[in-house]
DNA sequence: GGGCCCTCTTAACCCCAGCTTAACGCCTCA
DNA sequence: TGAGGCGTTAAGCTGGGGTTAAGAGGGCCC
């Protein structure tokens, strides 16, 4: 499957060369103008890499990678910025940016990077957080308003792709192919793995709720 | 089942190019020549892409697409740009486009790009949107008027579908095959949920209603 | 290698939401 | 006035979902 990336970059004609270079070389790549169209793109839709200017309208690079760190997405972000001076690479990578490039560039170096990129999650965002679950993707592990949830291999993917699609609804055969990809168990393992994780909620005192939607699948929400 | 496609493009000789081909490869192309033309075509079919041509006459194409994402249309929608308007690019995003070829493109991609797009709805238009009816698709849940709505699985395929096709009547047929799909009941259950639907839009006080069109099928549109 | 523990799968059981079905009455039109 | 289309209602059934427990398989420690 090929590539697909977005540049977030007001000076066009830099954005124009990148766009046209990287979709000759067969990469899909999406442009933003400034931060806040370079947001919801990347919240509407699925990319392998962001290409970030440091430097734009409306909201800054640095700000653009803290939200989406801060909406648990982990796609791997390279930061572009025409100053190569140390605080910004530090602010860089502690707001969650997983490579850098100083401008002027070349422009190979780019594809080079982005290829490289493409291949791993960024792993910057180890946590998910829906209300007062945390689920610490690293260790595995998740806390509940203070208590420690007991976590399962299959119970830590259920809950995973449940937080990762906090209050929408995940049908059956998305949630089975989050936990077991394409060799699925033939019959009802997974309302018992549910089972298992909704015991494990109810026994914190608070107000997340595994609710089902007959005939569908199930959410992760807030009671009422 | 066949792909439908409405092209809007004024340069005739190109249009005939692109018809021709896609005919060819099986896929069902009607074509406009403005706007306008496009528009009306657009609300009395159901295709599975629209390609729209960016400059037309009467109605450009970023207007056009927005008027479609207006009538929560969600059809996905390519946009075929001229080299030179990168700027449109970005407009197109916002006005709800899908995808992008800049012209002169290779027909054999536009081919690719019009069958990968056949296989996914939009995701543009999440929501739909008639009066003060709101039906989230994610979230599988509906709206009306402030208040809630509840909906069985099959009373949301349906409600689904007349809001799709607000002020049209849809023959009976149309609605079973968006509910059942090939496997149809043999008795009366549609009426008994178009009834358990109609009950639901009573309770609130507004001027929805599903009309009967005897004979054919039914209606969603404002009273009077 | 034997035994223990942990986790997953499978199956059985029950409950009930929601779907289907059928019955009946009303209205319209021939 | 009779037939057919539609609305309404309620009964019954189906299958989806919840719960539980037994048993298989794997890892680990002694």
């Amino acid at each position: 499957m090929s590539i697909s990336v977005l540049l977030v970059e007001d000076d066009i004609d830099l954005a124009a060369t990148v766009v046209d270079y990287l979709e000759i070389e067969g990469i899909r790549c999406d442009h933003a103008a400034n931060g806040i169209q370079g947001l919801s793109l990347i919240e509407a839709n699925d990319y392998h890499v962001i290409l970030l200017d440091l430097n734009l309208p409306k909201l800054d690079g640095l700000s653009v990678c803290q939200k989406v760190r801060e909406n648990s997405d982990d796609t791997p972000i390279l930061m572009l910025t025409a100053r190569d001076s140390l605080g910004d690479k530090v602010a860089g990578f502690d707001a969650g940016t997983d490579d850098y490039l100083v401008k002027p560039f070349e422009i190979e170096e780019l594809l080079i990077r982005v290829i490289a990129l493409s291949k791993r999650r960024s792993g910057q965002a180890s946590t998910l957080n829906v209300g007062e679950l945390t689920l610490a993707l690293k260790a595995r592990s998740a806390t509940y308003a203070g208590h420690n949830i007991k976590l399962t291999p299959i119970t830590f993917k259920l809950l995973e792709k449940l937080m990762r699609e906090a209050n929408k609804p995940v049908s059956r055969a998305a949630l089975m192919q989050a936990v077991w990809g394409d060799e699925q168990p033939d019959s009802n393992s997974l309302k018992v793995h549910i089972h298992h994780l909704r015991k494990q909620l109810e026994k914190v005192e608070d107000n997340l709720v595994i609710e089902t939607e007959t005939g569908f699948g199930f959410v992760l929400r807030a009671k009422q």
